[in-house]
DNA sequence: GTCTATAGTACGATAGAC
DNA sequence: GTCTATCGTACTATAGAC
């Protein structure tokens, strides 16, 4: 699988989709090089901390990842509730989509940090501090949109909040329905 | 803890707190029986599946209690919009109270099987299907109390839906952003 | 920088005495 | 029914050759 990218970013490539499917403790780090295609050595040498230093790049790419993305969808739309109304269908279209890549028993769909963000809520204060910070560099994303269309600041940020949590309780829901299926 | 509980009530009780808070997969079974002063012949005298069966019971004994707890809650106002509100607000209040009891390492809260059906969607059908059937339980009480009040019945079961999913989605957040402290 | 071999620990599960 | 000892496996992490 991606033959194309270094050894570095097929590890963390690898580890995004793993961590957030199967979750961080499920997880072994052996599985993950397996999927990447590269040794043990390698890992260690690019994430001298081990497994919390590659969960924490993977949280972070996802960040940037998703905020790019939102960001691109909004710009669409002028209005604000139709452009975030039309970028949250686009996220759900893309999960019902079928898989990029054939797979030996799991797909690349990248869902939500979601799971990692509870996993690590309690164990891990690096981590839950990587996935607070991305559950609010996306939540600022529409917040801005709804400034920009008007809104008052306060408001803005009381309902980006709850767009943000929505989005996150229906991707638990829609799993837990098997409505999406990875 | 617990020395009035029978062994086995003392396994399924440590384990629905440990899963919960922990997780599936970071919870061991050695932590449960050390924390429920259990020995492991105990735990498969009982659960001779191992840890899927605990935790299909785990899983099974938190949705009655929480259905318990709301249906409990939804009979003291019977506004149905104000008496939700106020169920809410209770489950909020218990989480932000202090703890049960005096434990070496980690509070007896019990949040929510949230966790448990991320990290078991993909990889249980068993442990999936509890969890969904938890979260449709919980659901049908709210919808009820709702076509109680004078809703119509689809109405009253979408908007069900969207107040379980936004309970969850609440419960991800609020942990992350460590508004809840376990 | 890349790779293999392996250390050391914890896991889930089982056997069998009592 | 209760308990301990232990098996086999998987884990994270490290050492060291190349």
């Amino acid at each position: 699988m991606d033959a194309e990218l270094g050894t570095r970013d097929r590890i963390v490539k690898a580890a995004t989709v793993l961590f957030q499917n199967k979750g961080y403790h499920a997880t072994g780090l052996n599985e993950i090089l397996r999927k990447s295609n590269a040794p043990k050595g390698s890992l260690y040498y690019y994430f001298p901390d081990g497994k919390e230093q590659l969960a924490l790049e993977a949280i972070n790419q996802t960040k940037i990842f998703i905020e790019k993305t939102i960001r691109e969808r909004l710009e669409l739309i002028q209005d604000p509730a139709e452009s975030i109304k039309n970028s949250i269908e686009e996220m759900a279209d893309n999960l019902n989509a079928g898989e990029d890549e054939k797979l030996s028993f799991r797909s690349n769909k990248k869902v939500s940090i979601n799971l990692i963000a509870m996993e690590t809520a309690t164990s891990s204060e690096t981590l839950r501090k990587a996935c607070d910070s991305a559950f609010n560099t996306w939540q600022n994303v529409y917040a801005q949109k709804l400034i920009d269309g008007g809104f008052e600041r306060k408001r803005a940020e009381n309902l980006s909040l709850i767009i943000q949590t929505m989005i996150e309780g229906a991707i638990i829901m829609s799993l837990t329905k098997k409505v999406i299926n990875l």
